[in-house]
Parts: C-alpha cells; sequence; structure tokens
DNA sequence: AATATTTAATTAACATGTTAATTAAATATT
DNA sequence: AATATTTAATTAACATGTTAATTAAATATT
C-alpha cells in the first residue's frame, strides 16, 4: 500500500496552528484590555528592548512582513505610542521610538504578560517547555536549512 | 530580583508562529501551483476524508472560524470545485461535497503533500517529530483544562 | 555627470483571523 | 397557536498575512 496522507487529525501545521492559538487564548485577553493586538504589542516589547529600531529591523525581531509592520507602525504612530524619527544620512529610513505613553502602557501590560508566563510554566512544567523550544528551534534550523 | 519578560526572542507564540510558518514555506508552494490557500487545502482534504459534512462540522475539523470557512466555501463554490446541498429536514443547514474536479485536484495535490512531509520526517527524525506532537497535543490540553 | 540598479518603505489587491451584528429557520415556552 | 429563545450561517468591520507593484532615495555603473 502507497504511504497515506497524514490523517487529517495531526497534520504538523494544525498542530502547530492549534497550540500555538491555545497559547494566545490565555494572552490576547489582557492585550485587548489595552486596546492592543498580539502583534502590535510585539513591536512595542520589541522597541522596550532596543529603542529607536528601523522598520526593517523589527520586522525582523517581530517576525512580521514589511507590509504589516509598515500598517502596525502607522496605526501605534496616530496612538501616540510610538514616534518616528528621519535619519539624516538617509532619507529612506527612520528611527522608531516609543513615547512616554507607549513606555507606560508597556509598564502596565508587562506584568500581566509574565503573569500568564509564570502560570503556563508551572503547569506545563518548566522543563517540558524547555524540550518544546528546543525542538521547535530544531525544527525551524532543519526546515530553513535548504 | 523580579521576574522579567521572558527573553524577547523567545516567546512561546513567537517560536509556535516561526516553526508554523517554516512547515507551511515548505507547503505551500506545491498548493500555489494549483491556485489553493492552506485553508482551502484544508477543507478539501477534510471533504476528502468524509464527504458531505455540514458548515459547521468542517468549521471544526478545519481549525477555522464560521466566517473564514463561510467564506472559502464560497469561493471553492464558484471554482466548480464543491457542491452544497440543502438539508430537508433542517433549510438552515447545507451538506458539502466535493465535485468531480475537486476529487481531481485532490489527486494532483495529495502526492506532493506527502512528498513533504516523508522529506520532513526523514531530515528531522520520525522520533523527534512523534515526540514535538505529543508535546504539542499535551499543552494544548493543558492549556484548555482551565 | 547621467543613467541604471539597488534598497527601504508604502500601497494595492486579495485571503484569512477575529469579534459583533444580522438573518432566517428550528425549537422551546407560555 | 403566538411569542421567545436558540441555532446555523452570513455579513460587517477592522487587523494581519501574503505577493506584487510602486515610490523615492541611495548607491553603482558607464
Amino acid at each position: 500500500m502507497t504511504k497515506m496522507l497524514r490523517s487529517f487529525e495531526r497534520s504538523l501545521p494544525m498542530s502547530l496552528l492549534q497550540a500555538r492559538e491555545a497559547v494566545m487564548k490565555k494572552f490576547i485577553p489582557s492585550l485587548k484590555e489595552y486596546g492592543l493586538t498580539p502583534q502590535q504589542w510585539r513591536v512595542i516589547r520589541a522597541l522596550e528592548h532596543e529603542n529607536g529600531l528601523d522598520i526593517s529591523t523589527l520586522a525582523e525581531r517581530c517576525y512580521l512582513l514589511m507590509p504589516s509592520i509598515s500598517r502596525i507602525i502607522n496605526h501605534l504612530g496616530k496612538e501616540n505610542l510610538i514616534e518616528r524619527k528621519a535619519i539624516d544620512t538617509d532619507q529612506r529610513r527612520s528611527n522608531i521610538f516609543l513615547t512616554t505613553a507607549g513606555k507606560e502602557l508597556f509598564s502596565k501590560v508587562a506584568p500581566k504578560s509574565v503573569e500568564r508566563y509564570i502560570a503556563i510554566e508551572e503547569k506545563y512544567g518548566v522543563r517540558k517547555l524547555e524540550l518544546l523550544y528546543e525542538l521547535l528551534d530544531d525544527l525551524i534550523k532543519n526546515l530553513e536549512e535548504e
């Protein structure tokens, strides 16, 4: 008998999708309290980690595509959470900075995020979580090799 | 020192996202040859597995939300890959069937999908893959408990 | 220096994700 | 039987994912 298509219930992309959605469900409510999407939150976290990044670098760090980050930057700008400053030596690029309001928002949301992580770590187990990270990183590297 | 936010590079949702995207990149090209998105392909697979499902059941099986599946069904219907038949006993619902064209498309795409799986299994290792599935399923169950 | 090429970012076009509102039919309640 | 409630599916509105096209500035080439 020829090899069959993996049973419908256990395709790898779908398992990963399900897992991601299950995790996200824990984080989304606290983000939504502050009117943030997970992607917007990623951008804010990246800027808190290193302020003043340019848009291309932000895209890399947040694993977002340029069109998405472009829209997000625009959106966060309108809400005065970030600010863009043109770069003298290259007029195409600009550096993005968290505003005071942006930093305040971060400090409000971050503790709730930490809470969730700790809850997941405790319930699921730190070791299993570490193992999962390893397997995922390994899979990513493996797939990106060729 | 208080517990910090997990370092920006290793958040669980982002690792899962990355892994999913890396896997998807292997499958998307062959789907695109036939003008299919991953979601449309999931629906076709679900119907090949069990023809004549109603839309709500399809949504569950494919892990899609009702609005998404509604649009996808509509789209696939326009391309004559599926057909809807009203249910006599309940006019709100309808059963969705793969057409001959839909079945043909499945039989063209499926082998390529199988190829990719086998390639991933061989390169990454069947055992690690099984372990990954276990960890993911476990995580999903764990998170959905409360 | 003028032209061609490359690069950073945006815009366009379409699909899906997500929550809320809406519609129409089925079922439950009084 | 008339009304209220529930259920299945669609529609609306907005954000993001994805690929291709476009714009403007920087760099390379002739």
